[in-house]
DNA sequence: CATAATTAAATTGTGCACAATAGGATTTTG
DNA sequence: CAAAATCCTATTGTGCACAATTTAATTATG
């Protein structure tokens, strides 16, 4: 037989396999974040805000891997929801500084409540094989970003 | 300290290396779509093409998880590029068989010799290695889609 | 210190993703 | 066999992603 001819088979590829599977995770978060009124990119960058409030959307497109190109209509959305405030930065105007409300961190409880355990139900395997997983994907993350440098 | 307080933390989620490896790959395989003129949904439509051409949207969705809403404008974008043609089954007039052009069917060679190789450098790890983390993220996607179930 | 270069955010345009709905075609069933 | 239910695709609307450009602010430089 051809040699590799069935690299192209899309169940061997692992780029599908990821690809698939994010929006599987998608699919499954909906539900749960329907009722804090979020998406899972509003969600991520809660969870970045979380971590750390008062933060330019420069340092939240840098932990995220997002340009201003995404994250200026959806921190308009979550403004909107009521969750998160944007104000020039007084020492330099060119930066947008964003804050959680009262009600943005408010979320942070329903989030450790309602999210976090329906979703460790679902992934359906343990701790431990879960930590091993997660660093070998952000390991390959890590793989494509250095050949692959962006920003 | 508080049981659990640290769940929230964007590095220590699964979801969140899936969500960025996706990126990641994407912004991979960018460069090398661009010189064959494809998006990567519009690459795995094809690989679903080439392993089996004259396929309708239905069968197309079901294997890469995707609708109708998805499908429609990205097979027209597809049909442009001249890569296939999509006409109405005769016995069956609801569904629509896409099918490889000679340049699709062309395509495929440039695949083979130019993406696929630079993509499998990149990755940086043994053939082994890859096989093994493909089959778990493949789990793991299965697992949350067995609990979500869709469509 | 005025001009040039750099930086940060926003805007514009294209292309997914997906929910909801609509429009025909086919199948079921009363 | 006619009405109802089902099925397949397309359309509409919202929300990411990201490239490219724009605007305004800051810093560097002649």
């Amino acid at each position: 037989m051809k040699p590799h001819e069935n690299v192209l088979k899309l169940e061997q590829q692992l780029c599908f396999a990821v690809y698939s599977a994010a929006h599987a995770f998608n699919r499954a978060y909906k539900p749960l974040l329907d009722s804090l009124g979020l998406t899972y990119p509003q969600y991520i960058v809660m969870m970045v805000l979380w971590e750390r409030n008062g933060q330019t959307v420069k340092e939240i497109g840098a932990k995220l891997d997002l340009d201003s190109g995404t994250l200026s209509p959806l921190l308009k959305r979550l403004e909107k929801l009521g969750m998160i405030t944007r104000t020039r930065d007084e020492n330099d105007e060119r930066q947008v500084v964003v804050s959680l409300t009262e009600q943005g961190k408010a979320t942070r409880r329903q989030a450790l409540d309602k999210i976090v355990p329906a979703i460790g139900n679902l992934v359906g395997c343990g701790v431990d094989d879960l930590d091993e997983m997660r660093d070998r994907v952000i390991k390959l993350k890590t793989a494509l970003d250095t050949a692959v440098p962006h920003d």
